[in-house]
DNA sequence: CCGATGCTCTGCAACGTTGTAGAGTCGTTC
DNA sequence: GAACGACTCTACAACGTTGCAGAGCATCGG
């Protein structure tokens, strides 16, 4: 059917192996005979057989990239920003969705669907400290997140302990004393919960407030309704606050509808921030002022990595590598 | 490095087509040597070379999917819906963002990194009726979206028109009739914005209610952005409406926060409905009324058809696959 | 006891490509 | 004018897998 090298050495009438020079730029061919076969080649449409040419060369072209679901705002920006930087090196990517289910999650990296790719890109959100073992793969690796420390792979991240120290701090700045969090997990050590609540709690200490339990609002997942639901407890509570700091974009969008639902005003009375520099959080009412924990840099850096490992351009160690974060101040948090 | 099919026969001490057979499932092979062979192959941690097993068997086990950006909303759910429909069927996923580019979207279907999978769902956004000659494409495609009908491929889409025209109906039913329009495009002929049009004009016509110009409002793109910008633009216009319909929500959403800046209250003062049926809808201030035009099930068909014809099941010329909508009804625009 | 049948396993070729090695031709140099 | 190197092109093998054809053996029916 598709043309091979083969068809179009016959139609040349050279070898197939000069084909295969013309193809790939090989000095010392004869004009003509390069003219020859590359009219061949316009003549039957022939385009290259890229599993043959992986399967000589051991390459694919494609790095995977894991991540718990493109229905979450968050990934899917991130996963735009990796397909975007991917291309960019003339790479394919092809995205693996885990649910967030350590049981996939560890599952994925012994998957065979993963020897179609060169490397991997993984953003695990069940996987945790405990799980660093599982981590050494025999492919080259990237991660992402927080939930995993010192594993035996490079590692892209946001400084979210820093970050959220910030954006606290940004809120104590602006006069606020009483700052409640949406979206912290119980009982949790690792992962972005656990860090940007201890971000918070940084802040607090600097500023000589006392961290008071009463303020923290815990939640299973980050979504919106777990922001809203989050907020509806906290209100339940009656336990005064003047702002609100949601862990990540989704939670402070769902909290701060529940906030204006319940009358409060939205900065006068209650002043809400949150995390990620989602494209979304822009456009809410009012806008909200949120922290952009370098969401792009972190795909461009976690695609350059990865293809330096495929390349074997690099023999250091494991690498850690930290995103620069910004507040981006808007409505909803004036300074 | 990787352990291969020799490796495994090795330590087994059979021959690597009988490993191969083991893997494949082959009846007629005693129990004992399976065993061996299962063990050697647990030992080594073999897993197949799918690079090779796809050159001898002219598969991959991978479909690409071609669409504007995963940060646009609705792209990046019907992304996570296609993803999950094809690993069900044991199928990865190769995510293209063409950018809405037209010369990007004809490049892709020439581009030799589809040779990596079986076949392309394909969601154009730039190409246009005209471009329906080069969908002629040698390998099996199945389109989504309205920009292109009567290709010569499979086709899974939604009842633009009539779905259009039940949002619109809906609201007339609820006793508006001045309903303003965001997201029309200019001089359009193709594609959703004018489809959508079409079906807000048929319910006018049948309620007996004449078309105002005065209250389209047009835009570019369908950012949230251009939501807003257009219903700055209606109100600058100093036309009155009772209601508005965001071509899609989106635009209702950013159309919604510049009504409710501009002191007007949804849904009492002007109703408001969307169309798309994000998860996004749901949250906002207040819930979006919304078509769903069946995400979820153009997403699975589309890799069910895309499959049939990779297997070579169906021998049937050009299908058209339409989805059912229907109405989710929130605050924004109560019955 | 023979041929037929079924079970178990094996060797070879092939998928389309590229790396290696080398053959043949020509011009240059000493 | 012989040796050398540069240029142009080719043959072969190999990447790891599976389809095909068949070998060797046991079992069974007549």
């Amino acid at each position: 059917m598709a043309a091979t090298l083969h068809d179009v050495a016959r139609v040349a009438g050279v070898s197939i192996k000069t084909v295969s020079n013309v193809i790939n730029g090989y000095p010392h061919i004869r004009p003509a005979t390069k003219q020859r076969v590359e009219d061949a080649i316009a003549e039957l449409g022939y385009t290259p057989n890229l599993t043959a040419r992986n399967l000589r060369s051991g390459r694919t072209g494609a790095i995977a990239l894991a991540l718990p679901d493109l229905s979450l705002a968050y990934f899917a920006e991130l996963a735009a920003s990796v397909i975007a930087a991917a291309e960019a090196s003339g790479v394919s990517v092809l995205v693996e969705q885990t649910g967030a289910d350590p049981d996939r999650e560890r599952e994925l990296l012994r998957s065979p669907r993963l020897k179609l790719t060169d490397g991997l890109i993984f953003s695990p959100l069940g996987l945790g400290q405990e799980d660093a073992a599982v981590l050494k793969v025999p492919f080259p690796m990237v991660l992402l997140g927080e939930r995993i420390f010192d594993g035996p792979t490079d590692h892209v991240t946001m400084r979210n302990v820093e970050a959220a120290r910030a954006a606290t701090a940004y809120l104590l700045a602006s006069g606020r004393r009483r700052i409640a969090v949406v979206g912290a997990h119980e009982g949790e050590i690792i992962g972005s919960a656990a860090l940007r609540l201890q971000g918070y709690r940084d802040a607090l200490k600097e500023a000589g407030i006392p961290f008071d339990e009463d303020l923290i609002g815990y939640t299973t997942f980050w979504h919106r309704a777990n922001g809203a639901l989050s907020m509806r407890e906290l209100l339940a509570r009656d336990v005064e606050f003047d702002a609100v700091f949601g862990l990540n974009d989704t939670l402070a969008l769902g909290a701060m509808r529940v906030l204006q639902e319940a009358g409060r005003h939205v900065p006068e009375d209650v002043a809400v921030i949150g995390f990620d520099g989602l494209d979304e959080a822009e456009y809410s009412i009012p806008s909200l002022t949120t922290v952009d924990p370098g969401r792009e840099w972190i795909a461009k850096t976690a695609v350059h990595a990865l293809l330096e490992r495929i390349s074997g351009d690099v023999d250091a160690g494991p690498r850690l590598l930290l995103a620069d974060f910004r507040i981006l101040e808007r409505e909803s948090a004036p300074a």
